[in-house]
DNA sequence: TTATAATATGAGTGTTCGCTCACGTTTTCA
DNA sequence: TGAAAACGTGAGCGAACACTCATATTATAA
């Protein structure tokens, strides 16, 4: 049996500096999984890059993988921001551009911070805290699958929960595939192209 | 940077006692990462469940990322074998049956041992000798490759090579995800009719 | 039979890790 | 201004780790 793992905060940082100090603590943490990866991260080594002693890293993250629950939470904000945004933007212009939006939102998602992304996305399964930590995810899915019952008379789809699942894993995970083995193809334009093509001949988009 | 892992068995096991207790080790790896997840498996762990000493292991592989390499080789190409025949029993029948086939070949294979196939997709990327490590995963899109290659008469394809790639991944992390986040949706047809309809409507299957 | 190569063992070595704790510093606020 | 609360520090402890090596056992083949 996998033991349960602790990854909530044991303080609350009041203060400013320390609340800073927590920023600096999850800055070196992704920074020493962008270099190393996660399991030859320690947490001695992130608190080292951090620039903060061993004992204040403690003070506010009983472990690891509490480190990287935080992490993933607060990269997960991001991105779901910028996710928000951008179909904000062009919810309602034809569905083909939106999909193409949608895409390239993801394929930017991705290049941004591509080693970062991968290691928490490879870690997401382990860490305990899922409810918190597929959260962004899950808003993502969210927002997509209430886009698709909005329109749903311009589309061809029946189950709209499963459709949205689809859509939403099928394009993060083909991008995070190329990422692995093939980064040069999330340059061209062809990629994107046929990711969309993908999208919008399963949602029956002329 | 990251230095570069030895994956490397040292010695070639020659006698049929060392060959079987080289697969004994791999079996151990694979229970102790089903069981524990990669960063909690160390290589003493998996020498005592293998019931094999850990100066024996070290005999034969230089190290835990050695064995998991080993592993990631050998269940690969089980799994390839097993996508191999089924793709070879419905070659030649209509194009909706044989995509109907293969989904439900991923879905099996991935319902059959998912802790593990996790474990080892998680891997992959940090794993040193992609070479090897990719050759079944490579191999499985090469013969979709080939297959979609064939009957591209009956498809409305234009880039056979990023039609491959795109039909393998969508479909394996679809269901990768699913397992990670709603399991249960393996059991259901209307999963596996959802997958076959994303592929279909891709590749213009009427 | 016997020499030699192959295989097997696990106590032991040095390293790294997670984490605590006693103590020093800064901030808050009455 | 002074006391209390919050914050910060890093030496160091015990546990777990990767890996070696002297030694013992088994297989091969001349």
């Amino acid at each position: 049996m996998t033991g349960q793992v602790a990854t909530k905060p044991r303080k609350k940082p009041q203060q400013e500096r320390a609340q800073k100090r927590v920023q600096l603590l999850l800055d070196a943490t992704a920074e020493v999984l962008r270099e190393h990866g996660y399991d030859r991260a320690s947490t001695n080594k992130i608190a080292t890059v951090a620039g903060v002693s061993i004992g204040s890293l403690y003070q506010y993250f009983p472990g690891k993988e509490a480190l990287v629950a935080a992490l993933i939470e607060r990269q997960g904000q991001r991105e779901l921001d910028l996710f928000k945004s951008k179909l904000g933007e062009v919810q309602q212009r034809p569905l083909a551009e939106v999909v193409q939006v949608i895409v390239d939102a993801f394929i930017e998602l991705h290049r941004m911070d591509s080693r970062l992304h991968s290691v928490l996305v490879e870690q997401i399964p382990r860490v305990g805290d899922l409810q918190k930590v597929e959260q962004s995810d899950g808003e993502a899915t969210r927002l997509i699958r209430e886009f698709i019952g909005n329109r749903q008379a311009e589309l061809d789809v029946s189950d709209v929960d499963l459709a949205a699942f689809i859509v939403m894993h099928s394009v993060e995970a083909v991008v995070h595939q190329a990422i692995l083995q093939n980064p040069d193809l999330l340059e061209q334009q062809a990629f994107a192209d046929e990711l969309c093509a993908l999208v919008t001949s399963y949602l029956g988009i002329r």
